[in-house]
This record gives C-alpha cells, structure tokens and sequence, in this order.
RNA sequence: GGUUCCGUAGCUCAGCUGGAUAGAGCAUCUGCCUUCUAAGCAGACGGUCGCGCGUUCGAAUCGCGCCGGAAUCACCA
C-alpha cells in the first residue's frame, strides 16, 4: 500500500483505514476540472430524446401564490437539472382554463363588476378575476345561511342555493357554445393569462408549449372505446365505464360516467396519448402536488395497461404543501400569500439589506434594481429549493425569509466576492505542480467540486434540486473557510497565486451554473 | 378503516443504497475588518434522531407494532 502512487499516508481509528490521497490524484482531478467547458453541464445530446416536463398548471379564476411558486420553481428547476444532464426538455403547462370555478368569478363580475376591467381598475388581471371569485364566496355564504335559516339543510342549501345553479347553467351554456358567456369567459381569461405572464417573466419561468383545458377536455374518450375493446376497462349496467385495479391493491376507478361525458382521468389519459403523438419525447413529468398521488398512480397503471410502451416513463414529482401557521391556504376566503407581493416584499427586504449593509452606493439605481431582483428572488428561490420537495412546508408570512446563513444570497455572495477578486488579478504566470503541496483546504475544495457531476445526476434522477441546493452550500462555505485562511493575490510565490486563481475560478464557475440550474442568477458584484 | 408521505437541537432543515464523537442555518453568547466584499470566518451553547421490539459485529438509516401530523381512497378538477 505505501508504495501506491495514489495513497500519499494511512491510519487507523476505531477499525477505521484512512487513507489520503497523494496530491498527484488531486491535481490530475483539477487539470480535468479546468480543461472541461462548462463543468459538470453535459452538452444537448441530439441522440438523446426529449423530456417533457408539465408543472405550474394553474386554475384561471385566481392569482398566483406561494403553492403555485413552489410548483413553478420546482419545474422549472427540474427542467434546468435535465437539460444540464444532456437531454433536450420541453416544458409545458396545462392550463384550467374551463369550469364551475371560473364561472363562479364570471358570475360575481357580472353580478357586481359594472364592467370593470384591468385597465379601468389598475388591477393585474389576475388579480381582478380572483377579487370576483372572493366576491363569489361571499355572496355563496351569504345565500347558504340564509337558506339555512330558512330551514333548509346545509348540504342541500350548497346545491340549491340560487347563485350556484346560476353558475351551473353557466358552465353547461359554455359547453353548448353560447355566445354571450363564451365572449365573457374569453375576456375574463384574456386578463387573467396577461396577469400571469408576468409572474412567470418575474419569477423567470417560461413554457415551450401551452395546453388548454378547454380543448383537452374531449380527449381521451377514443382512447376509451379502444380499451373497452381491449377488455382494459369493462360497461356496468348503468352505462357507466370503470377499471378494476384491486389486483394492483388498488380500488376500482370510474373512467366514463354513465351519461358518457368524461371525469378528469378520461382526459389525462387523453392528453398524455396526444402528448406523445405531438412530440418526440420519451418521458413526461408531472410536477403536481401530492394530493394527487393516487390519481397518477392510477393514470400510469391505466397507461401501462392500454399497453403504452412510454408508461413507464411517466413520473410524477409530487410535493408537498406550502401551508401557513394557520392552517391552508385558501385563495376563496383570501387567506394566502400572493406570489406577486411576496417577491415585491423580497425585492424590498434586499433593498434594505444592501442599504443597512452600506452597499448600495457603489451602484446606480438600475443596477440597485437589478441586484435587489436578483438577491430576493435568490432568498425566496433558494429558501424553497433547498428543501426536499416532498416534505410539506409552513411558511409564518410574519417571519421573513432570511438572506444570511443557509440562503441563496449567501451563495451570491461568495460567487461575487470571487468575480471582484478576479477581476483584480494581474497578469498569469504559469504554475507546475512539483512548485508547491497543496494544503488541506485547497485538496477539500478540488474533492468538492469534482462532485458536481453527480449531484446533477442524483438531482436528475431523483427528479430532487434540494440535492443541488445542499451541494451548493457545501462548496460555498468550503471556499469560504479556504478564502478566510489563504492569500490568493499576494500567495507565498506567483505560482501559488496563479493556482489559487485557478481554484477561485472553478469554485466560481460551479456556484454559477449550480445556480443557474436553480433558477437564481449569480451576479458579479453585490 | 385501507393506502401513501412525514416525525432529527427552541425554530427551519441536511444526513436515510446500515459504519467513526448525529451535521448546518436561525436564535443566544465569545472572538476576528490599517491587506483579496464581515450578506463572511473561527468558536461556545443546545439532541433519549416520536416510542417499543426485532435483524445485525454495528441502526437516525432496514423490518414489524404502536403514537402524533398530513394527504388520499369523489360520477371535483
């Protein structure tokens, strides 16, 4: 063993053989390091097929809030770690853009809007819409109690109530073309989708294609028909369509209702069949909350059974609920945190920080603009990411996010606090290693950011940027403990200098596409 | 009731393909800015890893049983 070129000394602990490495095997790992582009980020493979990945989905009646951020920045995250691992991603959403809870908001506006609009109210579009869907609640409640008090029973009261069989008709006038309600739904959506372009423009997400519900909604039933033939599904007496999947321990699941008219899974199947015939993609993603579980399971065993090769290459990145001390959020009774003031609130909490900090002089307003951006939405980004997505989370709107410690600006931080001293070095010299011994912070730092490559790929696989946000923070104070220890610029010799720029730089260049990869962006100087 | 997920320091979380004295951050306390950005570094304090049994030389990690929390088991989406 002593004679090995790779083991420079060995002890023994507790039964324990430590061996460490000979500074040959760390500098041939650091040559590799700096002679790849772009380490750790594969190049697109064109041989490798697309991945498609679906998230956000949101509903049309209501703004966006802190569930729907997490959702967007997990997508969003997860498509960056795929497309980091070689492989072409498409992102899409789905879009609910049809039923009973966008005719609620519907009916409230014409009930009580008198032709309000975005531009007349200064409102986001989306947030207009979700004002009369609040508006809807109210008067729903107001109507329930008061048929209670009548003596009505509640259940029967919530399904009697006039303004909800208004809305009802609404929904079945849709469907049948009319076109005074078509009209209003198509406006009412129009401000919601501009409302919602820009959160996604804020929040840097975007989707390479759009579906809508109200055209996916007659999918599926074909696929249906197949089945049936098949034997897949089989015809209760009522008419009715079902798959049996107790042998799978499962329950037994209604595809079609009696009348033929679809339930969600008709058009999930539908949908992922259509996805498939309008791309080349070999494997599609969900990211959904895990509410829903047991409705992908089912959907993938259906899938399988209608004999879809591609069936098992769905996934479904299930994650937990963002939930507030008080219990759900719950956008009817306006309990929640809107995703466009909680970044308008980051932003202004960075913009304080840098003012206590003393640091805002050295920029000029729309570079302060820029880096507040860049640092909240690093803290609010990081500040999700960095948990595993399956694990539900409270989030106290009285705490507020923190930028010290474990957070994205700290990440920032160090990633500027190397730029600036890169920025100043002087001319290179060359080094050769026989010139100088590593010491152990420098030896720990080339380990750390040879491990890049697999923590994309355990993030990759395990459909899991928690891992890339826990890796970054560990190279992070990696470099922050060297940099506290050792002189780069004025280095014992011009050679030690030279490496340790080198060693600076692919720190650097790590924590940027690390960063990159979860959506947050590594400015220069802050 | 069935199924799935979660339970680690006061709080927020890593660690979980079994291995050394269980790690970070926040909070509290102590040091460090006349030299590369103190949004940093070094340190102190703080833990029956929900409880019990089992497998194993060895369990936070695997198995079983409890307890606590969440979700789901809709002809809602």
């Amino acid at each position: 063993m002593k004679r090995s070129s790779e083991v420079k000394s060995y002890n023994v602990v507790k039964g324990f053989l430590n061996l460490t490495l000979t500074d040959q095997v760390i500098t041939t790992l650091f040559d590799e390091i700096k002679r790849t582009n772009n380490f750790g980020l594969k190049d697109l493979d064109p041989l490798l097929p697309s991945a498609m990945i679906e998230y956000s989905s949101p509903n049309t009646n209501k703004p966006l809030h802190l569930g729907h951020i997490r959702n967007n920045l997990l997508g969003d995250s997860i498509s960056r770690i795929v497309k980091a691992s070689g492989r072409n991603v498409i992102q899409v959403q789905i879009i609910n853009d049809r039923g009973v809870h966008i005719c609620k908001s519907m009916w409230a506006w014409k009930k009580f809007g008198d032709g309000e609009t975005p531009e007349s109210s200064g409102l986001k579009g989306d947030h207009l819409v979700g004002k009369y869907y609040v508006l809807f609640d109210k008067e729903y409640k107001r109507q329930i109690n008061k048929s209670v008090l009548n003596g009505t029973e509640q259940e029967e009261a919530k399904k009697t109530v006039p303004c909800i069989l208004e809305v009802q008709k609404m929904l079945l006038d849709w469907e049948s073309g009319d076109k005074e309600v078509v009209q209003l739904w198509t406006k009412m959506n129009t401000w919601v989708y501009s409302g919602f372009e820009k959160t996604y423009e804020r929040l840097g997400i975007v989707f390479d294609k759009n579906y809508y519900e109200s055209e996916t909604y007659i999918l599926g039933k074909k696929d249906i028909r197949q089945g049936l033939q098949n034997g897949v599904f089989y015809r209760k007496p009522d008419n009715s369509v079902w798959i049996d999947l107790s042998a799978e321990g499962l329950d037994e699941k209604i595809i079609l209702r009696k009348d033929g008219s679809s339930v969600y899974m008709t058009q999930d199947i539908g949908t992922a069949i259509q996805r498939f015939k309008d791309f080349e993609i070999d494997s599609l993603t969900y990211v959904v909350g895990n509410e829903q579980d047991y409705h992908f399971r089912v959907l993938f065993l259906i899938l399988e059974k209608l004999g879809y090769s591609w069936a098992r290459k769905l996934s479904h990145l299930s994650y937990g609920m963002v939930d507030l001390p008080t219990g759900k959020m719950k956008s009817r009774e306006g309990k929640v945190v809107d995703a466009d003031d909680l970044m308008d609130e980051m932003e202004l909490a960075a913009k304080k920080m840098s003012i206590e900090l003393g640091k805002s002089q050295a920029f000029s307003n729309s570079e302060s603009e820029m880096l507040n951006k860049a640092l909240g939405h690093g803290a609010l980004k990081y500040f999700i990411l960095k948990v595993d997505p399956k694990k539900r989370m409270i989030f106290n709107p009285e705490e507020s996010i923190d930028f010290n410690g474990n957070t994205g600006p700290f990440l920032q931080y160090t990633h500027a606090r190397i730029s600036s001293l890169i920025n100043k070095k002087g001319s290179q010299v060359d080094y050769d290693w026989d010139q100088f011994e590593l010491t152990e912070k420098e030896r720990a730092l080339v380990i750390l950011i040879a491990k890049f490559p697999k923590n994309i790929q355990a993030a990759a696989t395990g459909l899991n940027p928690s891992i890339i946000a826990t890796y970054l923070y560990e190279l992070a104070k990696g470099f922050n403990s060297f940099y506290q220890q050792h002189s780069v610029l004025n280095a014992e010799t011009a050679s030690i200098a030279a490496f340790r720029v080198d060693l600076c730089k692919e720190v650097a260049n790590v924590l940027n596409s690390g960063l990159n990869i979860l959506g947050i962006n590594a400015p220069e100087r802050m």
